[in-house]
DNA sequence: CTTAATTCAGATAAATTTGTCTGAATTAAA
DNA sequence: TTTAATTCAGACAAATTTATCTGAATTAAG
């Protein structure tokens, strides 16, 4: 399961990408708005990921965040692995630290196989595929 | 992903289970031990479990955690919604509270039916199965 | 040039999860 | 019956994650 952080992370750069057409930007106050989210939290968040060259921010009034086609390649694994890391794709079935393929218990197998599985769709969707959901088909990601 | 928690009451389950045979049981210390976890913590997790009838527990000296047969039929699934509830098995890929069928997002599809599969392993791996894993098959339980 | 709105940086605070302490109750063995 | 080792209950503490505050730097518009 996703850290809060890593929730929001990827909602908002969902939502960024989806709103970053033609020289488009979004503050973190519409940012948080739409994804249901602290304001000043996701702020963070973002500049976090901005620094890493993740998406991009202007600095100053009518500043704010957008996402070009290069960053928009980004999947939501890579997202995914920027903020909490690999373990939720990597790691074992019951927290062990390593997994041990020499004596693998009951579930390694098919457990590995799964999390593959996870993997792959996390890191096939790209933020691209969401920029081109627009109006009717736009997803909704507010929480409730 | 397992909150630490849940990762400790796992694989103290899976060991007590392996350790319960003909009037055999096991100590806090012992178990901790083995798992790799803090004594007084999976202690209290441990007592938790008993009283929520996972597992058996005797007092006083020489007394210790158990696992009958009727505890054996439980599932690892069964245990990690005692503990960390259904979120991980129910949820959404990107945190939203629930899943809106209606205008799924591109994610949607692929991650339910990962997401079940995962389901579908915890929920099939029952603690007899692991139970029936003696001496050399034995799993190392704990951590490196 | 001034102003207002924004990102950014670093400190702080609140909430949650993880881990510990203390002592009471229980129990089998000696 | 005494003793030692254990589970149990509830409070406490530490660590981590989540969230907020404060003020500086930046920038476009007027
Ligand atoms: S064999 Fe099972 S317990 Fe061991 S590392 Fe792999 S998934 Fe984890
Ligand atoms: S459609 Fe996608 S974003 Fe919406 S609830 Fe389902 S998995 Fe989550």
């Amino acid at each position: 399961m996703l850290s809060k952080t890593c929730e929001y992370a990827v909602r908002a750069m969902i939502y960024v990408a989806q709103n970053s057409q033609n020289g488009q930007m979004v503050n973190i106050k519409k940012i948080a708005e739409k994804i249901g989210s602290p304001e000043l939290f996701i702020g963070k968040i973002l500049q976090g990921l901005s620094k890493r060259g993740f998406l991009q921010s202007s600095k100053g009034r009518y500043g704010g965040f957008y996402i070009n086609d290069n960053d928009a390649k980004h999947s939501l694994a890579d997202i995914v692995i920027a903020v909490d890391g690999d373990k939720i794709f990597k790691g074992c079935g019951v927290g062990l630290d390593y997994c041990s393929e020499k004596k693998p218990c009951p579930i390694h197998s098919e457990y590995k196989t799964a999390r593959n599985q996870l993997f792959n769709i996390y890191k096939s969707a790209t933020l691209e595929q969401f920029k081109s959901l627009k109006g009717s088909e736009l997803v909704m990601l507010k929480r409730k």
